[in-house]
Order: C-alpha cells, then structure tokens, then sequence
DNA sequence: TGTACATCAGTGAACGCGCGTTCACTGATGTAC
DNA sequence: TGTACATCAGTGAACGCGCGTTCACTGATGTAC
C-alpha cells in the first residue's frame, strides 16, 4: 500500500496531501469522533510525517474549521435537494426538507456534531466556515418565506418560524443520537410494526406543523 | 487559604474528599467545561495528592457518571418547581416548566451539555445515572398526560407529543448556546425592544403549542 | 479506660502515553533566460 | 534544450506538556475486647 502510494505519487511531494488529510480526517471522524482526531495519526495514515500537516493547517483548529466549512457546504446541499420541488408541492417539499436534515445528521452523525459544536474558539476568525453556516441556515429561511407566501405557513416573523423548526430538528436529531428517543422508546411494547426513525420524524414535524399552518 | 483548610479538617484526611470533587467539578465545568476537566487539576485545587480521588472514582468515567446523575436530579427539581401550579393552571405552568428548562440549560450550560453528551461509553454501567436521565424525562410526560385529560392537548401517543416538545426545547437551548439563534438575530435590525432569550422562547413554545392543542 | 489491630484514606514516585508545535534541513518542482 | 535559481513541500529530531492509572507505602480512624 504505501508502494502504490509511492508510485502513484511523483516521488518526494505527496501532491495533493491537503485533500488527503481532509479526506481522511472525514473518515477518522465518521468512524471514531471528533475527540480522538489527531493530525499524527492522519499524517500516519497518509505516509508522510507527523510534522508536514502543519504546512496545510497552522493549527489544529484550521482543519476543525475547514472540516465544518465543507460540511456545511454538502449540508447545505442536501437541503436544496430536499426541497427541490417546492414550487409544485410546497407542503411535501418542505418536509423533505427535513428529512433530507435528518438523513445527512444520521448518516454523518460524528460530522454534524462537530458542525454544531463549539469547538472553535473565534468563529470569526474562519469567515469562509461562519459562511458556510448561515447559509445553510438561509435555505431553510427561504423556504419558510415561500410557503408563507403562498399562504401556507402562518405569516409571522419568518425567522422565528424558522428558528422554532430548526430547534425542533436539531433538538429531534441530537436526542436520537444520543439514544435518548431509543431509550425510551424501547421501553413501550411495540404492538404496532416498527417505524423507523425517519417516518417517526416526518409524522413530528407534520404535527408540529399543524400550529404553524395559516 | 492552604492553612485554613488544615487546620478545619483533622489533619491527614480530608474527611469529605468525594463530594468536596463533586463540587470542584461542577465548579471547574462551569468555568471551563467538560473537555478540560482534569482529575489532577482538581485534586491539585483541594490541595491532595493527584492520585487521592482515584480511591472515591477508580476512573474518570465513574466522576462524569455522578456529575451527570447530580445534574439530572437537580435539573428534574427545577422542572417540577416551574409546573408546580399545573393542577390550577395547566397552560401557563407548562410554559413555566418550559422556561425553567430553559433557565436551567442558561444557567448552567456546560453541565447541561455534558448530561446530553456521549461521555459515557456504556451507560448502562451506571443505572443511577441512567435512571435520574429518565426520571427528567418523566416529569415532562406526566405533564403531557395531565394536558392531555384536561382536554388541553391533543390526545395523541403522550410519548410522542413529549418528544417533540423535548425535541425543540432542546435543540433551541443548543442552538441559543452556539450563538447560532444570536448570530442570525443580530443580523437583523432591532426595532421593537429586544426580548430576552426566555421571552423568545415562550413565545416559541407557545406558538409551537397551538398545533397541538385539542 | 486503655490497648491491639483491622480497615480505611491519602501519599508520592513512577510509568507510559499521545499530543501539538517548532525548526533547521533537504529534496522536488517550476520558472526565467 | 539546457542551466541557474527561487520557491515550495515534506523531513526528522526535539521540546514540553498534562494526562490517567498503578502501586507499595504510611498515617489516621474506629472498633472489639
């Protein structure tokens, strides 16, 4: 393996080792969490040493941040995708949307946690990741705006509308990661066939819904 | 202050050194949070060797495991005092109770945020902790329930309704904590008088609510 | 009331660990002429 | 096409750090007789 690394690559530079280390910070992320990343152990894996991550990222926080920066970036997409018919059916559309949050959240949970951690000190030191952020926040907004527009979301302030969905979603997704839904859940005997989170979830958010209605 | 200390305990031991940690933690987590919590620095403020607390918590874990039950306990009194009225005065208590959850998460942020984290690896090692978790939960329901035979709330699944509540009340706590309710906010231009962080959040629970009354 | 003894609580030295960061260096790359 | 040179990217040794955990120990405490 670091034979063919070896040969891939045109000998004494990696060539593309920032890529490299974000890519397998991603997956030391997604397999073991946040905590336990070291730019040692990336640097291990990559077959370069210890000390030449540093060249890429000054600080350890500089990755942090670009880790939540591209996070952000597919998040964000994942919610455009989600939402994408929202124009024919905007109800559906909407709580695709959410569903589509969750799916990310479930599928990447060690990422999302790391997107809404605090683990950067000075956000506005990374204005490219503090971006990235509202801007998936911005998708939401949007879509709160054009079905209120269409008069089917109450006509209030429209972001705090949609703060009040997305600190449902975000809370709903959290709790479930943490198993505390599962937890109690498990508890009461299952007569009816087993939903699966998401069905649970999308059911929540109609319900919820249901107060916001115009 | 070294001196003080000696002379009011008897001399080699410390006569309360468990709880006199459980203190200091809880102290420590205020100021500096979870991740820089240290066996070590505590025993170093208590003025004891760094190996001393290892006899009353033979890991770290088992500390975090306590701090978590004692924070659940103590968060599941302050929920009962906000729905304290809820036999005279169903709707507004339940607010109440929402708003002393939020008073709670505000007042005490990083332990909050250490009782909803994945810290411990195997819960299940520490039923108490578990327990006072659920009991928390509990106290939410039966709420729930109450509202729900006084004809207040929809007579849905009360778990389910619960979860959703607890959901958003959650997520919004996290969210407020991350600055990220505050970063849009201060976005926007305040005209009307700025509400504080719990009248928001009432306001929120109560419009929540609508979509779930009978 | 006094003594012997078991138990308990804290000591202090040591182990081993992995971490981020620094720094003078050298090999590789690309560009100007 | 070839050479000189500046720039860039990774090396490897070293620093200093704080951490949790172990272990043989000793001083303090409380109990039984």
């Amino acid at each position: 393996m670091i034979l063919e690394r070896r040969k891939s690559r045109k000998g004494y530079h990696h060539g593309n080792l920032r890529e490299a280390i974000l890519n397998e910070s991603i997956i030391w992320i997604k397999k073991k969490g946040v905590e336990s990343l070291s730019l040692r152990e990336i640097a291990k894996k990559l077959g370069v040493t210890h000390s030449a991550p540093n060249r890429h990222f000054p600080k350890k926080e500089t990755l942090l941040a670009t880790l939540i920066e591209t996070g952000f970036i597919q998040f964000r997409l994942a919610l455009l995708e989600g939402k994408k018919d929202i124009d024919i059916h905007p109800k559906e559309a909407f709580i695709a949307m959410g569903v589509s949050y969750l799916r990310f959240a479930n599928e990447n949970p060690e990422l999302y946690r790391l997107m809404f951690s605090n683990n950067i000190d000075d956000m506005s030191q990374y204005p490219t990741c503090e971006k990235a952020g509202l801007e998936s926040f911005e998708v939401l907004l949007s879509a709160v705006i054009t079905l209120q527009t269409r008069g089917i979301l109450k006509k209030c302030d429209p972001k705090e509308m949609a703060f009040l969905i997305w600190s449902f979603t975000h809370g709903y997704v959290m709790l479930l990661q943490d198993g505390r839904l599962a937890g109690i859940d498990s508890k009461q005997k299952q007569v009816s066939p087993k939903r699966t989170d998401e069905e649970l979830f999308s059911q929540l958010l109609h319900q919820m819904g249901i107060g916001l209605l115009a």
